[in-house]
DNA sequence: ATAGGGTTAG
């Protein structure tokens, strides 16, 4: 091992890569071709043309490529000024390394510049000027490229082709990109895949599985970025539907359809098929896979098993911001806050930089705890000791730190000095802590907001109508209600679901259709006489009907997560953890009897809520009630 | 030497 070397009268310093390497005897031109680093190529270039050693066009595109890497472009110009008419390969070799860069511009500008020096471009010219103008979303000089095309005979190059399909559709000229789509004489699975990922990135999942089911020959990624294309579309069950027929057709998924298929399986607390997944990567060989492991975290957040995600947490051999950040958001899920600061507190001594995303989690912890001081610290120092300037998602956090603690005036004030535009889920924290501390006057202003802002989402409208209800004023109650109708607005129905035995099941409120549906209304009765001896009072306030005291307390029997509970007690052995999802908000009700039936059938119930996690356990929840 | 898919918050 070599730590410095010298010789031929230039200090080198040797390259990482290079250091199991023996010192060459002279300095050739092929030493060009041995270091990596703009620094060293340029002693070794000044060392041949002061020995007037010759050099061929070869080693000097590579000196240029990685000058223009710096990008240091104006190294690689001496050098072309000192050649006089350098071939294509010498062009190329920039061009790619620009396009590769941070400053993919000047692959553009040399192309314009080669053709003064009468030197014509050829497919790799043309590839590289491409991949420039997809890094820049520049159309107009990628038509210019295209026209170019035409004109060197290139027009019929299958790789050209897709890369122009790609530049099109990428930069929104979806038209032209089918345009050219149709004229093409011969496609290959890439043409099909490009034309899906873009329909995907736009979010027309339709489009692309129509022509996902038209392709001749599906690849790996074919499937990969439909099943990705569903999850990022908000439909995990079609992504799982999707990857079950991949594995049915024999294919094998690669590391990138792990991925997507667990971001899905956290999605809908697809606990047991993301164990299996898991399983599958393992055998595969994808456990150093970082992106893998990240998603992994989250998958076992979601699922309700943070010991799990901590335990692959503290396994991982490398981190990423994201492995910390997920880990993070997914102690503050569970009301870990303290473990969540501690965790991020490590995270800095080791010197890994914070992003935003780090910071929502951050900030989320600290609003589920009333932790506003803390808050309010962290907030401040994001942007001084890390320069992240805060996102919306920031704001809102603090509204909803502010809010929830009942400080709902500063809460205002901070919604109204925000240096950015509001959102509704700004306005909705702050109406959650008006119900929360019974405000009415602000939680009128709040919505005079949310339904300029938000006028569909019909949340927020359930929430001012409780807390109308709360305070029995029952004609502002019904206002609401009427409001809504004109609106066109809809409560969205609220269920709930879990898995037994790999098998999701899902709950309405009031089903009746599960086919053991009288079996779960009794387990419930049976429970529900327990739970009163325990001193259960109905909370019929947020049953949001006309009708009489009795009635509503049967439609609160009925609630998703209750029939999920009781069918979870009924189907899985004793002491098994339940784990429940609930698309809204766990509801209060249904709250303060998990926790006394936590404690008379001494099970752990886990309850994953649209916004957070709780834990039932013995009578208490992990949120302490504050959510 | 040239083309396509991935994770954290909401």
């Amino acid at each position: 091992m070599i730590s410095s070397a010298y010789f031929g009268g230039v200090h080198l310093l040797p390259h990482p890569t290079n250091t199991h390497l023996r010192p060459p005897r002279s300095l050739t031109p092929d030493l060009l071709h041995s270091f990596n680093t703009p620094f060293e190529l340029k002693q070794v270039h000044a060392h041949l043309v002061k020995t007037n050693t010759s050099l061929s066009t070869l080693p000097l595109s590579r000196l240029c490529s990685v000058c223009a890497l710096t990008p240091s472009f104006a190294y690689a110009q001496r050098i072309l000024d000192r050649l006089g008419k350098p071939d294509i390969t010498f062009w190329n070799s920039c061009l790619k390394a620009f396009a590769e860069s941070d400053s993919p511009s000047g692959a553009i500008l040399l192309f314009y510049q080669l053709r003064q020096f009468d030197v014509f471009p050829d497919t790799f010219t043309c590839s590289f000027v491409l991949k420039a103008c997809a890094q820049l979303s520049d159309i107009l000089n990628g038509r210019i490229v295209h026209g170019y095309m035409e004109k060197l005979g290139l027009r019929s190059n299958l790789f050209l082709q897709n890369m122009i399909v790609h530049l099109y559709a990428l930069c929104g000229a979806l038209d032209d990109a089918l345009l050219m789509f149709e004229k093409m004489l011969q496609r290959d699975v890439v043409t099909w895949n490009i034309l899906i990922n873009q329909l995907v990135k736009r979010g027309d999942i339709e489009g692309a599985f129509d022509f996902f089911s038209r392709m001749p020959v599906r690849s790996v990624r074919s499937w990969t970025s439909m099943i990705a294309g569903y999850v990022h579309c908000g439909k995990p069950k079609e992504a799982i539907h999707l990857f079950m027929k991949m594995e049915e057709e024999g294919l094998k998924p690669n590391e990138v359809t792990v991925v997507a298929i667990l971001a899905a399986c956290a999605d809908l607390g697809a606990l047991d098929l993301g164990r299996r997944v898991h399983d599958y990567s393992n055998r595969s060989g994808f456990r150093k896979n970082i992106h893998i492991s990240n998603t992994l975290i989250d998958m076992y957040v979601k699922c309700g098993c943070l010991e799990d995600a901590r335990k692959l947490f503290d396994g991982m051999e490398e981190r990423t911001i994201v492995s910390w950040s997920a880990m993070i958001a997914g102690l503050a899920m569970h009301g870990q806050a303290g473990e969540a600061l501690r965790l991020f507190s490590n995270m800095i001594q080791i010197g890994m930089k914070p992003n935003d995303v780090t910071f929502v989690g951050i900030l989320h912890a600290c609003s589920h705890m009333g932790m506003i001081d803390m808050g309010r610290e962290f907030f401040a120092s994001m942007t001084k000791d890390y320069g992240i300037i805060p996102n919306i998602e920031h704001y809102g956090c603090m509204v909803d730190l502010f809010s929830r603690a009942g400080l709902l005036q500063e809460a205002y004030e901070f919604i109204m000095k925000m240096p950015i535009k509001s959102n509704g889920v700004v306005w909705g924290a702050l109406l959650g802590g008006c119900r929360v501390h019974k405000n009415i006057e602000m939680a009128e202003e709040a919505i005079r907001h949310l339904s300029e802002l938000d006028p569909l989402n019909d949340g927020y409208y359930v929430v001012l109508s409780n807390i109308y209800a709360e305070s029995q004023r029952w004609e502002d109650a019904a206002k609401v209600r009427k409001l809504m109708r004109e609106h066109g607005v809809k409560k969205t129905p609220g269920w709930s679901s879990i898995s037994v035995d790999g098998v999701l099941h899902e709950f309405v409120a009031g089903d009746e259709s599960h086919p053991q549906a009288e079996e779960i209304f009794q387990m419930w009765g049976k429970l529900l006489q327990k739970i009163k001896l325990k001193g259960y009072v109905p909370k019929t306030s947020v049953v949001l009907l006309e009708i009489d005291e009795n009635e509503k307390e049967k439609f609160l029997y009925r609630h998703s997560e209750k029939l999920a509970l009781a069918f979870g007690l009924m189907k899985t052995p004793s002491r098994m953890p339940i784990r429940i999802l609930k698309n809204l908000r766990v509801c209060e009700d249904c709250h303060a009897a998990f926790k006394l039936i936590s404690e008379i059938v001494d099970r752990e119930i886990v309850v994953r809520d649209r916004n957070r996690f709780h834990c039932f356990k013995n009578g208490s929840c992990t949120c302490r009630d504050y959510w």
